[in-house]
DNA sequence: TCAATATATACTCGAATTGAGCATAGTGGA
DNA sequence: TCCACTATGCTCAATTCGAGTATATATTGA
């Protein structure tokens, strides 16, 4: 009775490598050729698969893969969710195995730069333009999505229909003044998704017609989907856990762990009350030096207390905001 | 290529499904006879393998053969984590494939008892009574884990060592005043396991000495550890949404309510201020009637008010503890 | 050299939230 | 009628939060 229940599977790792470059926010991503032959060139996220012979625990066959397709020195992974839907990959539909794929989330700090290398870091405002509310509210999003979320809520069947979906599309998108929430980042790529505003939307349906509003286009497969759950879980995860530092490197001025924070929230903060909380919660304590290529007053210099990760439930931040206002 | 990497792997899902019963938190057991021959009558998580040919999405497995066995209704339905350490399962050493699990958190109504039934409604403080606070610190603390932990510090190798493990042991388990946190309940069972504390530990390590503390005993598998996560998931998930009126008849009084949230968090509230949080986050309404059967002024009854689940980021209990002192 | 312009850091102040407890209101039962 | 009990209303101080103002110390360029 063993292999009762047993099914050619093909279970696969997919990470969501996140470094902070300059004061961006990026994802490693590789072309997609040897994966879906069909969709050359599309970014993906690198991959790989689960060999059950060599490694003893997901984890390990992640680390693994990983180390050795891009010798980053990973700091902190965490896993995501696990995918299984149906057609989420076409490889199942030619050989019959179905694929299920792990996410993880992997936080390390950007490496020199390889030309050699194939993988490349992307700004990952680029896959979801409208999350980047640092310099106001995004074009794209009053100019673009907003029109068409109007429109899909007018064509509601019945008034109660109609009910619902203003409501969703409200809280989602922060509409009618419901305020904008910078974790929802899944739920509104679903919802984008659901009415057919993303380019994956109409490939997966096999559709000619695209209705999308055209961004800066879609990643292999389903992992812009992946990839919207990994910037859901940091941006939910840096209010209670102090993981930004494993993005950080290991000196730093107050404005520049700020800069880091606002990158991954896609919001501004207010500087005071960030530096008032960022103390008071003793997650930094000061090295001493002092940063003088500041272009103003020269900063102290701070460094992470890592002892403070085994102390007190260790918080985060609280993200303290401040109006959208200037750049 | 498409079948490149597939392996024999066996899927399976596993569902922490609660229900509180009374002012008890209670999770669905299985006797484990099937699924484990050699640990017959070990408590066992509902169990299903994962078919690829009949359903299109993980949940949709879930959701049907939970329905099948059991009959519920499921209410909320939370991927929890995915399991994949080998050993975790026998089975994969006789058969040679690799069992992978799923688990689901699965939130419920206890429905109308049915002794016909296999499954039944356990306690899961049964299982973990170092997490129940609600009459005070748990006894099984303070006299048989607190001893064993300081020994277990005691015991490192050098200074720093035991520096670090003390540090562990402080903030998972609140010793030397540093407060206990309802939600680490993972944290606290890895550590317990890690130090072989639980039964489960000298089990899978094929040790025949026991130095496990003999509580009321392991699950099958590693069903204490997916529970674990479940508790810890849903203990962290009702501070900010309102998730436990799955759990909740449709109407109810305030003090019902707050019970049950104590019941889910293992520790006591404070009345008034939890009123004074459920009111002003607009989570009920007064349906107008009055429970006369309270033992002293009649309560007003209220209902969930269920469009706030599409209202502005609903959030859920702030838990306004009390120092747990009467009973 | 000095003003303009940065950024850094300190401090203030009112509003809102929290933690803790007192006080009063309705019940049923001895 | 008094008591035990739960419900509900209210107060009060401590803390936190949001939004500034004010001052300090650099660089830059006229």
């Amino acid at each position: 009775m063993a292999a009762q229940g047993a099914h050619d599977f093909m279970i696969g790792l997919n990470a969501v490598i996140v470094a902070v470059v300059g004061d961006e926010p990026c994802v490693l991503v590789v072309p997609n050729s040897r994966e879906d032959p069909s969709r050359e060139g599309l970014a993906a996220l690198p991959f790989g698969p689960f060999e059950p012979g060599r490694h003893r625990t997901l984890d390990m066959g992640l680390r693994s893969w990983v180390a050795a397709q891009t010798g980053l020195r990973l700091g902190y992974v965490e896993q995501l969710y696990t995918f299984g839907d149906k057609g989420r990959d076409p490889r199942e539909v030619q050989g019959g195995s179905r694929v299920i794929s792990i996410g993880y989330l992997v936080l390390t700090r950007p490496p020199e730069p390889d030309p050699a290398s194939a993988t490349q870091w992307r700004n990952w405002y680029a896959f979801f333009p409208w999350e980047d509310w640092r310099r106001g509210r995004p074009v794209a999003l009053s100019e673009r999505i907003e029109p068409r979320l109007r429109q899909w809520i007018k064509a509601a069947g019945n008034r109660a229909e109609e009910r619902e979906r203003a409501e969703r599309a409200a809280v989602s998108f922060g509409l009618d003044g419901a305020g904008w929430s910078e974790d929802l980042v899944l739920e509104r790529y679903e919802l984008l998704y659901e009415i057919g505003l993303v380019e994956e939307a109409s490939r997966d349906r096999g559709k000619t017609s695209d209705a999308s509003i055209g961004f800066s286009g879609p990643m292999a497969l389903d992992h812009r989907r992946i990839l919207a759950t990994g910037i859901s879980r940091l941006r939910g995860k840096i209010k209670y856990r102090p993981v930004v530092f494993e993005l950080m490197p290991p000196e730093f001025t107050l404005l520049h762990l700020q800069r880091l924070v606002e990158a991954l929230s896609g919001k501004r903060l207010h500087k005071q009350n960030f530096r008032r909380l960022v103390e008071r919660e003793g997650l930094v304590e000061s090295t001493g030096t002092i940063e003088t290529r500041t272009g103003g007053r020269p900063a102290v210099r701070f460094r992470f207390r890592r002892e403070i990760l085994a102390e007190r439930s260790a918080v985060g931040f609280k993200l303290p905001s401040v109006a959208a206002r200037r750049g």
